[in-house]
DNA sequence: TCCATGATTCTATGATTATCGAAATATTGA
DNA sequence: TCAATATTTCGATAATCATAGAATCATGGA
């Protein structure tokens, strides 16, 4: 991963909202979630929320599909492994010390 | 962890120049670098520098150790195993599935 | 004590970001 | 087609952030 890669996910986490939205999002597993019913959970005006779906989506973190009339977003978490690898990166002067990468892979539900 | 500590992590590396000087505290090992060292590598103005090193002072990415005039500056790696810890929390529904924890712990330099 | 060097603080400026009300868009069922 | 529901986009506002020149502070050597 490149840094320029690496900032804006980063970015899509360091905001209170976005990561409780992610976390949401990351325990309710691969099924995912309705807008709505993150709106619920997490307390978030509509126009809010959506601005930062937006920018999760943007960012890689999270895919979404639409059904219906709802549209369900769920946590990528081929992203967040890849970003968890490049953190780890170079964490011993070049040595790698993390036999598997961290986390879920491939994801388990 | 909590997400109030997480956030101010996650916003301190979510800048491409405090993450670039951040690897490059990684890289050096925990003998740390100096500040003028880190703005040769990276070329940025010591003003700036010296903001972006407070930011990831205050956040405790890194710690600052004064050897006569200089002032050398190393990376954290606790924070970060403890950042990486939070940040896979969950991602199986609540099951673990990171037998240990990502990267260097204790560091290994 | 004075000077040179390393680093930080002050200050100003431009840019980006978060929030949310209101309006618009999309889908379904009647 | 129309009404109801789900979500997004628009627009305005307030707040935060990144940058760097100039000034200041701290340390060590002459």
């Amino acid at each position: 991963m490149e840094i320029k890669t690496a900032v804006p996910l980063l970015a899509a986490l360091a905001q209170e909202s976005r990561l409780a939205i992610y976390r949401t999002l990351v325990a309710a597993g691969s099924g995912g979630l309705a807008v709505g019913r993150i709106g619920e959970q997490l307390q978030v005006a509509p126009a809010t929320l959506s601005f930062h779906l937006k920018e999760l989506s943007h960012a890689g973190l999270v895919t979404s599909r639409q059904e219906g009339r709802f549209i369900y977003y769920s946590a990528n978490y081929t992203a967040m492994n890849e970003l968890l690898a490049y953190l780890t990166e170079n964490c011993c002067a070049g040595q790698p010390c993390t036999p598997a990468p961290p986390c879920c892979n491939p994801p388990c539900d």
